[in-house]
DNA sequence: CACTATGGCGACCGATCGTTCGTAATCTAT
DNA sequence: ATAGATTACGAACGATCGGTCGCCATAGTG
């Protein structure tokens, strides 16, 4: 036991430095994480705290993958063994909701952050969060399509519309509870995807999709 | 005609700060908005520019203002005339849908931008951003009531809950076009909310709102 | 023991940030 | 014509940005 804190710990530095670096950018964006602000709150030196990654963008990149790990661990993870299609898209939504309700990083979801700061930009970081974001959608669409061919939802589901709509449900809740503090967010929006997901009778009559998707390929929209 | 630009044209290169400035915002942020960068790009000087405004602070303000008389001017004047209730909900979201198609500004929706970057910090930016999402959904919210004592939407139509997903449509066709260049997230958008705002026989079974919300008095939720 | 690798520090770099100041040029009003 | 506002400029300010350098302390290895 050393009185000061020995090398050894520095993979435990690099974790303390990523989990307070994905706290601040789920806030305060990824653009204003500051390698002084973050050294300062860690009682650290900024040559220390960048020396772990090099470069900002090099940090910025593994901030979003430990965004993805924390989002992976408790999103899909949470699911883990409920039946594909239709069951599981009612987990991994649930799970998701109840990740921003239990309000484990104080900015809500940092994707949802992080797609709305970088969607107008370049570069690897864009990239890195347009890949997850793709990644979670395809995992519900592949989910979508299982439920429909388990017929677990109506024959004529239009798979992207449904995606497009939970998507839209989980934007909107994370808006609504960091904008404007909504406490009643999650149950309207469990409330929306319960309505989603029942089988219904069918939609409203006419206007089908444009070209339909082909069922063996659920490619993400990209 | 005086071969440099006159003094007199005060108004009017203000204008050309905010014109800039508020495309960039769309696109960049609030935050990313500089001030040097801003005079490089109108070829004037830092001085210059800020001389119109005192403060970033100030010129931020000015550009939430700008966004916002560009948001009346492109939405709820689009649907002047339209009845309320019912119609207008579905003119005022068409014209809001063809705003953002039309790509009018660079970075798609400035307000679900700025709410974005906003949503993890205090001080009078947010307090305007807020102001205006209040706003708008203040003006969607009376005319669901609207719609609903006029009996164009069912009688046990949950107010609060319509809001919520009319909202997420929305944010959802910003996200789809800005992070993935989605060009069918219009037709989407448009589908969902024909959906929503079609009169439905009702609800799922069971799960009525915690609490009724009076219909009397159509608040913001905040 | 000596040797090397590593983590972290302090000092410092050029660039850019927002902001202030004094001043030249132009418009408006007397 | 003269006086006072505007309007914009150039220069400079301190602060902070991301990033580099050399140094030192410790841990692991022989």
């Amino acid at each position: 036991m050393s009185p000061r804190k020995s090398v050894a710990e520095s993979r435990s530095t690099r974790q303390r430095i990523l989990d307070l670096g994905l706290a601040t950018a789920s806030a305060e964006g990824l653009e204003g994480l500051t390698i002084g602000r973050l050294a300062a709150e860690l009682g650290m030196s900024k040559a220390g705290v960048i020396g772990h990654f090099g470069t900002k963008e090099s940090l910025q990149l593994a901030v979003v993958e430990a965004a993805a790990e924390l989002f992976v661990r408790e999103v899909p993870e949470h699911a883990r063994g409920v039946p594909r299609g239709l069951p599981y898209l009612r987990a991994a939504c649930e799970a998701w909701i109840s990740f921003l309700e239990r309000e484990l990083l104080p900015g809500g979801c940092f994707f949802t952050a992080a797609a709305a700061e970088f969607d107008g930009r370049d570069g690897p970081v864009r990239d890195a969060v347009v890949r997850m974001s793709a990644f979670w959608q395809r995992e519900l669409r592949v989910n979508i399509w299982r439920a429909v061919s388990l017929d677990e939802l109506p024959a004529d589901t239009d798979i992207d519309q449904l995606l497009y709509e939970i998507v839209a449900i989980m934007l909107a809740l994370n808006h609504f509870l960091q904008l404007h503090g909504d406490r009643q967010a999650p149950a309207r929006a469990r409330r929306a995807l319960e309505r989603l997901l029942c089988r219904r009778v069918s939609e409203f009559p006419g206007r089908s999709t444009a070209r339909g998707t082909t069922p063996g390929t659920p490619a993400p929209a990209e």
